[in-house]
DNA sequence: GTAATAGTGTCTATGAGACAATATCCG
DNA sequence: CGGATATTGTCTCATAGACACTATTAC
């Protein structure tokens, strides 16, 4: 490191969130509409600069998300997904942002609070494609949120904690539809999810009722990495011999 | 985000290094005997401060690559690995530290900066183990950038950035075995490298002569996401129902 | 020839994916 | 019963891993 009398600059330093729920089996992530410049109006992650030195970076966390949407959800498992610190990415100075990730089974509708003009849930495919002007660099922030939650989905028991307590496995089933955006044979999940062991275990005799014959139901098992892995289906791009 | 008009708390800013590299096949890591408190004596990763307001994070890591181990290796790809933040990891007070990997051929003996008592390539079996005393939380880093490398070495190309130009797949296999630890079989790995597209490319009708029959010599090919994915054989005890 | 390493062939077990068949509910 | 969903069975193909075997060099 440097001299012990040189006093390094000041950076302004920010966390961000990425808040990933499901809702009517639809990827959807948590925005803030922005009520003061820059960027007013524009939608945003929850996030903002950390109030003081010695403040913890997920304890900020925690602390935007209470403040700019009323979630008070102090259990939210945050992971960390990445720095976006590039100079010019604010137009206010230098900021560095540490990104975090976190995902939930049906989180409340959002109340927006100081500084927000609005707090609500979007599609992420809607908000991936472009239809919503994102502030800062934020849609990137997204897509690397998304994209790790896929690859998470297929290595951890994530996709548990999209759901409530207990659950089928055509619940959880649609959970991966949802995030990998693609449809899956539901007879060989069924017996795929069963075979990772650790990944769910049995909850009690109780059946959910549908249209047709009642599902089982299911908790969250104690293994958090999973084995064998969920694998995603091959983009049959992959398989051939192509370029990067 | 938070009102114009209030001032976010000043944190220093710094970028720590975890450079691996393969020396004897041994994979060893970069370290920096600390000239100065804290932790004076103490190894610690190449890193530091942020140097200026708007100094870009990857230029400060070469940066200081250049200044506290000579090292001038621009080329070097650096890839973000983590941020460690705890308040209290360094007795100076609330530093944030953005940590970054990199992997190389050999490159050369580094020499002492300024504030660098020494300069050294350390085999990472032995930093890990616990028999080296590193400073702040670096063994933790180290850790990290281990297993990402790990990993990586799975899902891409990145074996071959520890070879030279050209080599021969016993000479891939023995980065594998070294970076991962373990002993692979030379006839399944053969093939297994064939048959991922795009890895590896001749290199001519070259060969390279050792004690045995000479070996065909090969290249890094264009892709670097590998398909088939090279899979690490399963620690046994995953294979079982284990906690966690 | 022997030693040593490179490269090929082959067998077996396991797993993924396609999809037929059966089970159990509601009405 | 028929419609709908859940669960099980079975078949086929691809792949990982074990390991016998052949090839090509130096000595």
């Amino acid at each position: 490191m440097t001299e012990d009398h040189w006093t390094p600059p000041a950076v302004m330093l920010a966390v961000d969130l990425v808040i990933l729920t499901l809702r009517e089996w639809r990827l959807h992530v948590l925005l803030i509409e922005r009520g003061i410049e820059p960027y007013q109006g524009a939608w945003a992650l929850p996030g903002g600069f950390l109030q003081h030195a010695e403040e913890d970076l997920t304890a900020a966390a925690h602390r935007e998300l209470a403040e700019e949407a009323s979630l008070h959800a102090e259990t939210l498992h945050l992971e960390h997904l990445g720095v976006y610190g590039a100079p010019g990415r604010d137009p206010r100075g230098r900021v560095v942002s540490i990104a975090y990730l976190a995902i939930a089974p049906g989180l409340p509708e959002p109340i927006a609070g100081t500084d927000a003009a609005g707090a609500r849930w979007h599609r992420v495919d809607r908000v991936l494609s472009g239809d919503l002007r994102l502030a800062f660099d934020h849609r990137r922030i997204v897509e690397d949120g998304v994209e790790r939650a896929r690859t998470k989905l297929e290595h951890s028991a994530l996709a548990t904690a999209f759901c409530g307590p207990t659950f089928t496995i055509a619940d959880l089933q649609r959970v991966y539809e949802a995030v990998w955006g693609i449809p899956l044979d539901p007879r060989n999940f069924y017996r795929k999810v069963q075979k990772t062991k650790g990944f769910i275990v049995p909850a009690g005799p109780e059946r959910k009722v549908t249209a047709g014959r009642p599902a089982r139901l299911f908790r969250a098992g104690p293994r958090k990495v999973l084995y064998p892995p969920m694998v995603r289906p091959v983009d049959p791009a992959d398989a051939k011999e192509s370029e990067e």
